[in-house]
DNA sequence: AAACTCCGCAACCGCAGACGC
DNA sequence: GGCGTCTGCGGTTGCGGAGTT
């Protein structure tokens, strides 16, 4: 445990944090487990709240909200200790896909889990897959992610009247979310709209870690980037700020059905390849065990089983609904001590308001089909390394690169290329790619 | 064995919303 | 309505450990 490492983070933290003269100085840095006791202490006769009183009360050199933190994060009741499930895993990701960095709300859908857990791990896990180049969601997800960021679009479009630079933020957003989504789809198309400010502008977009360079910039920056030129915002993102006519933004292209059918275990495998970027030293070199196999083991081998994914979502409204932070029901009960709570919805009963009813009218609208052949010279894809159309498809099927790559197409049918799989570490076309990192 | 690199995680920080006065 | 306080959220930092060279 942290407390046993002693102090971790540097001095700095012990100045006096508030300036107060009169004030004690608050310590930082890693909690004891003498200050646990205190604060478990604390809050087993005050109950969760009034952070702030701690200090007052207990003397704890802390300030309200490292103590709300330690208690959120590492004392509370109930708190799942360990790697997260391959059911977690799903739904975190589920969840991002309709929320995007919700921690808080992904957390309440995930009992004993913490904001913070969720976020190491999202952060943890969009860095692996980034580097091995996979996209941030199954394709089933991309298409709910796409859905949602449209839907927010919309819904602030339709909340003002003025279009301003919000809106173009919020376009950006969304562009630089779909950039690991949408662009799966059609990325090739890329080669038809360069973004000339780049030497290539094409492979640039289409590379994942230009994706997640732009995702992280232009997140970032405050100044407005080129958008992705498959960004279906790219032209207006591209030309105007001051009017309204975002109503007339194309809408993205979204695979079919068919093809967002493809097995889950496909893409928990490109998702374990992913997660195991270090693997692929390790295993040129010694073949030794990642530290994390054994909780890959119970994870990912079973991610090879076809996952109904709406069967998560809809248990996501079982005991999922009860909020992580009001669950105490292992003999700690505790009275909210604060008079100003919140006034929210349940974060399931919000998130399924805003999410799902529109949700299934919004993909109604939108294409089943992808126009590939429009978008695909012939011949590009091979210059570019990237193999589309349906063995890639075939290949996701079967989940099993090595043995697809020595295997003809033996027919398979799918409107839409499915390059996930092939944006994994094996892919030729991004072992030149530099490294962002 | 030592130095180096990478990764995961705990904790901090700044900001914003809610609430009371 | 303005101000101060409390709380919660999301982003970021930096340490320790594991793995690699």
């Amino acid at each position: 445990m942290v407390e046993s490492n002693g102090e971790r983070r540097r001095s700095h933290g012990d100045h006096q944090e508030d300036g107060g003269a009169a004030e004690p100085a608050l310590k930082k840095g890693p909690w004891t487990t003498a200050e646990d006791g205190i604060l478990i202490e604390y809050v087993q006769k005050h109950g969760e709240g009034n952070w702030n009183a701690v200090q007052k009360h207990t003397g704890l050199p802390r300030c309200g909200k490292s103590c709300r933190l330690r208690w959120a994060n590492h004392l509370r009741p109930n708190l799942k200790k360990g790697s997260f499930s391959q059911e977690e895993e799903r739904l975190i990701i589920e969840l991002h896909a309709k929320l995007g960095n919700k921690w808080a709300r992904m957390a309440a859908q995930l009992p004993g889990r913490t904001d913070n857990e969720i976020k190491n791990y999202w952060n943890t896990r969009m860095k692996r897959r980034q580097r091995a180049g996979l996209p941030l969601y199954p394709l089933d997800l991309q298409q709910e992610a796409t859905a949602f960021q449209l839907r927010q679009h919309q819904n602030h479009r339709s909340s003002t009247t003025t279009t301003n630079v919000s809106v173009l933020r919020q376009k950006l957003e969304f562009d630089n979310n779909i950039q690991n989504s949408v662009s799966v789809f059609n990325f090739s198309s890329t080669m038809n709209n360069p973004q000339k400010n780049f030497s290539d502008g094409s492979l640039f977009y289409a590379a994942p870690t230009n994706q997640f360079k732009f995702f992280t910039e232009n997140n970032g920056g405050g100044g407005f980037l080129p958008l992705s030129p498959v960004s279906p915002f790219h032209q207006i993102g591209q030309q105007q700020v001051n009017n309204n006519s975002l109503s007339s933004l194309p809408l993205p292209v979204l695979p079919s059905q068919a093809a967002l059918q493809l097995s889950y275990g496909g893409y928990m495998e490109a998702e374990a390849r992913s997660r195991n970027g270090k693997q692929t030293k390790e295993e040129s070199s010694s073949g030794g065990q990642l530290k994390r196999t054994a909780e890959q083991g119970s994870t990912e081998e079973q991610g090879a089983n076809n996952l109904n994914v709406r069967s998560v979502e809809g248990s996501s409204g079982g005991d999922a609904a009860v909020p992580a932070g009001e669950n105490h029901s292992d003999g700690f009960s505790f009275t909210h001590s604060s008079s100003r709570k919140r006034q929210r919805m349940e974060p399931l009963e919000e998130m399924d308001s805003m999410v799902d009813d529109d949700l299934m009218s919004l993909l109604s609208n939108f294409q089943t089909e992808m126009p590939v052949p429009e978008l695909y010279p012939n011949n590009s894809n091979d210059d570019l390394g990237i193999n589309t159309h349906d063995d890639l498809s075939l290949r996701e099927t079967n989940g099993n690169r090595d043995e697809d790559e020595q295997r003809p197409n033996v027919g398979t049918t799918s409107t839409v290329a499915s390059p996930v799989l092939e944006w994994s570490l094996g892919s030729s076309c991004w072992n030149n790619m530099p490294s962002i990192c």
